[in-house]
RNA sequence: CGGGGCGUAGCGCAGCUGGUAGCGCGCAGCGUUCGGGACGCUGAGGUCGGAGGUUCAAAUCCUCUCGCCCCGACCA
């Protein structure tokens, strides 16, 4: 490719809007354009990169077993209403309505198309396991699209769905899956920690991240450096200590008493009058749900992870309950217990079981109790893990100090079970002739956000520095004073030699300054920079450097690009999982 | 949806105590330069996000509206 003829040019200045160095990167190399909040056209750098990492995607995908098909975009609402996702989507999905009023969604994700395709396509187990994937545009309506690439509305996701005749299957299937996802980060040069992850309302028991650690990253990864435990924040268990055992004081259940604990409202308020550590009080905390209050009560020194909660109440809709649904509910802010409490919903951290003796309100303005035990004097309605973890706590492995880190999710996997497959009538008849439900996998990517993910963490001031195997171009060639005659015709000769020997060439034949060519060449991050200049002719030579090192090496011209060829041969062996 | 910020040339910005728009980069032409974003001269390019209002006069003041970004909520 000719740079003069190439559209789309770089930005010495980002703009404004972009925030994030991924996405000022993107904007800057004109590799990428907006059109609206979360919708980006790719301009043929960008675009070229994208298509390396869907042909590796689809390379993994092929030879995990996988088929490739193609799904429609366009959905009949019904689809949705059958599987009953167009409520848990929510206005997340995209709808629209055709001339004759028939109802369309626009497919944010293709389990429902698929799972009714296999439902007519397979009978029998002996055509099982079925792994189907494609890589299109999917649309979804984000309440906030942010970071460039990193969420967007309109995005090129490749989905592998799996169909197998029972769990033993799935397994296996996730297994394959999994591995395919390690070739695919290990390929695109990215550092993926699979982690632990939150399936959400609908799904099985199994789910798994992959992750890519770095600031801008929107999600929380809770891991131990010492056991390898990582789990997404929504999901993370740690070890509750016992930490309510304060020395001197008693452990025994002591009698219930009311005390006075005027303006002491907050946890630390009442944690200092008392006298006590937080962890030896009991906070309340109140939600609403699904039209339903809710009273959570959990360790003071504790939080409230709200997807686990949410997980236990298996509610869709959760938020915090206001100030006048708390007082409808009969409770006092600041002084509410679940000691006498009737008619609300209780729901228990079970850290309230590692320790006794708690102080806790006593649902009266300015009052608490000491030494309250459960279950001697409270009742709950579900005890169970609803505590986020946080950075410091115990490993529920290992017991090692756990540590947090923000990161991008590049990946997810889940095992589904048979809820959709179900819905669809998907079913298969076993050996014995007996009908059963396909057990559903999922498997999802997103291209856009890889690219992302990989100008995110492999970049340093100059620009973008692409791994050889995403790279737009694998060369760039950049020669120097192409004004000077016995520089212009070596020049042409060299691309067309380049690009004979099948090498991915961009060739920087603008009539620019040195400075401006090498700083472009920077920021596009082509791998491979080769120089030719009235100074590298006279001694018959090309300059290369890799956009990883300071260093140049000379390459004689003579017979150049097949020595190009296997210096970059060489590059993709070491770089090779 | 709550909180905050911003919309002036392709990009980055100034102008905002009202008087009809400017700078840098980029772009076009000519000339000089040529190993890390060169220089000179000439030039093109703007519904000042949109609508309404106030005024003799609005980029500037008022009202409404649209869009974009960030934080949070949300997000299989």
């Amino acid at each position: 490719m000719r740079y003069s003829k190439l559209f789309g040019k770089t930005l010495r200045q980002a703009p404004a809007e972009a925030e994030s160095i991924s996405h000022q990167l993107l904007l800057r190399t004109g590799m990428i354009a907006q059109e609206a909040a979360g919708i980006y056209s790719y301009l043929p750098l960008g675009w070229r990169a994208l298509r390396k990492i869907e042909n590796i995607i689809r390379d993994e995908m092929d030879k995990a077993g996988g088929q490739e098909l193609m799904l429609p975009v366009l959905q009949p609402l019904e689809l949705w209403q059958q599987s009953g996702r167009d409520v848990s989507f929510g206005k997340s999905l995209f709808t629209l309505t055709d001339r004759k009023e028939h109802k369309l969604a626009l497919g944010p994700t293709h389990e429902e198309v698929t799972a009714d395709l296999v439902h007519r396509y397979v009978q029998s187990y002996r055509e099982l396991p079925v792994l189907l994937y494609q890589i299109q545009t999917k649309l979804r309506d984000e309440p906030r699209p942010r970071g460039g690439l990193l969420r967007v509305r309109e995005f090129i996701m490749k989905d592998l769905y799996s169909f197998d005749a029972d769990e033993a299957g799935l397994a296996e299937s996730y297994q394959k899956m999994c591995q395919a996802y390690k070739n695919i980060y290990a390929r695109l040069g990215l550092p993926a920690l699979m982690v632990e992850a939150d399936s959400g309302a609908i799904g099985g028991k199994d789910s798994h991240e992959f992750m890519v650690i770095t600031e801008t990253g929107e999600d929380e990864v809770i891991y131990c450096t010492d056991c390898g435990y990582a789990a997404n924040i929504e999901k993370a268990k740690f070890v509750k200590t016992d930490k309510a055992t304060v020395p001197g004081k008693a452990r025994n259940p002591l009698p219930l008493e009311e005390i006075a604990t005027p303006e002491s409202k907050t946890i630390e308020e009442v944690a200092k009058f008392v006298g006590v550590p937080a962890s030896q009080t009991l906070k309340a905390v109140f939600y609403f749900t699904d039209g339903e209050f809710v009273f959570a009560i959990i360790r003071g020194d504790l939080e409230v992870n709200e997807t686990k909660l949410r997980n236990a109440l298996k509610c869709s809709e959760l938020r915090l309950a206001t100030e006048s649904e708390v007082n409808a509910a009969g409770l006092v802010a600041g002084f509410a217990s679940p000691i006498g409490i009737k008619g609300v919903k209780v729901i228990a951290d079970d850290s309230v079981t590692s320790g006794s003796n708690f102080v806790v309100g006593a649902n009266k303005p300015g009052y608490h109790f000491m030494n309250a035990n459960y279950p001697r004097d409270f009742q709950v309605d579900l005890i169970t893990d609803i505590a986020i973890a946080r950075p410091g706590d115990s490993c529920p492995i290992c017991g090692g100090k756990l540590s947090s880190a923000r990161a991008i999710e590049v990946g997810h996997v889940f095992k589904l079970g048979t809820f959709i497959s179900e819905k669809f009538g998907a079913s298969f008849l076993d050996s014995d002739g007996k009908s059963r439900p396909i057990v559903m996998g999922s498997y999802g990517i997103g291209l856009g956000r890889l690219l992302a993910a990989i100008a995110e963490q492999s970049h340093d001031d100059k620009g973008i520095i692409w791994p050889l195997p995403v790279a737009p171009y694998q060369v760039y060639f950049c020669p120097l004073s192409l004004d000077k005659p016995e520089v212009l015709p070596t020049a042409e000769k060299i691309y067309q030699e380049l690009q004979k020997e099948g090498i991915e060439v961009l060739f920087d034949d603008r009539d620019e300054s040195p400075g401006v060519k090498f700083n472009d060449a920077d920021l596009l991050g082509i791998p491979l920079r080769l120089t030719l200049s009235p100074r590298t002719l006279q001694s018959q030579s090309v300059e290369a450097k890799w956009r990883t090192e300071k260093k140049p090496q000379l390459l004689p011209l003579e017979n150049l690009a097949p020595q190009v060829k296997r210096l970059l041969e060489e590059k993709a062996v070491r770089a090779q999982p």
